[in-house]
DNA sequence: TGAACAAATGATAATCTGTTCAGATGAGTC
DNA sequence: GACTCATCTGAACAGATTATCATTTGTTCA
């Protein structure tokens, strides 16, 4: 965050953070902060790619495994031939993974390390955090205020 | 990817990839490396709650802007205050964000450092890559083979 | 050439998601 | 307390997404 943004945008840091040309300034600024339209749809597509349970697991087998064939992906992430073959469809027009094509078997893997980064830190994460909450309240008692 | 796996996967490290035998092993070893289905849908619910444009937008304005009201969310976002509160409600049951009362009005933030490091990655990376491509067929003409 | 196989595709129905609207809640203010 | 403001919620509808089945393409091998 960049000191003028903080300055502007900070609750705490200003009196009149209600005062409705201050709100403007600070909306405006924000909005032209904002990435490209472009560029949000490229990351909301790569991440809804990303967002089902069947696809992470073909994903998750691609990054452990490095390259594998349509019916082992099938077979590994428990899904039918037909249906991997429609995600990773998916998946090729958005660049997450990539084919190589030996004889008449085709061979997936990721499609960039940028793909990679995003799979390896999203699961090593999972790994070690908290189930999820149920649908509550947006001031949980039980939570501890921020220092 | 450990030396094992890769001994065991390798569609050209050794003969007789198409061997039954040896691909029961190879899928048996990779169905036993995926992370434990509770991690999986766990991944794939942060990825499908940051796989929306909408939201995509109000997590963008939070990672610029720190902590910011539902209103300006809305305003910046270009999402009605409806819309805005419903995709918080989602992303706060998964922290994704967390919030901070200030009087009657609510501050959002990003949840942690897991969630912003895959944002920031993700938006960095779209400001420069490549369009997406028409949905195509697995193997490209066009495509490089990779070396 | 034809049989067997791997993978891709198109069409369909069932399901899921996001938006909107109308109303409820909770916190400040008069 | 009544009023206003900021936010939240539940229900309902339209549009997108998914799995599945049948069919097709492309490749190897007898």
């Amino acid at each position: 965050m960049s000191r003028r943004l903080r300055s502007i945008t900070d609750p705490d840091a200003l009196p009149g953070y209600r005062d409705n040309d201050r709100a403007s300034a600070r909306i405006e600024f924000l909005r032209e902060a904002l990435p490209p339209g472009e560029d949000v749809e490229r990351v909301a597509a790569v991440f809804r790619l990303m967002g089902d349970p069947g696809r992470v697991r073909i994903l998750a087998t691609l990054l452990e495994a490095g390259e594998v064939c349509v019916h082992d992906l099938a077979s590994v992430a428990g899904l039918s031939e037909s249906s991997v073959s429609q995600a990773l469809r998916l998946m090729r027009a958005h660049r997450v993974v990539e084919t190589r094509r030996a004889g008449r078997v085709v061979f997936y893997r990721l499609g960039d390390n940028h793909v990679r980064m995003l799979l390896d830190l999203a699961i090593t994460h999972a790994g070690h955090s908290p189930a999820v909450t149920a649908v509550s309240s947006p001031i949980d008692p039980t939570r501890q205020e921020p220092t």
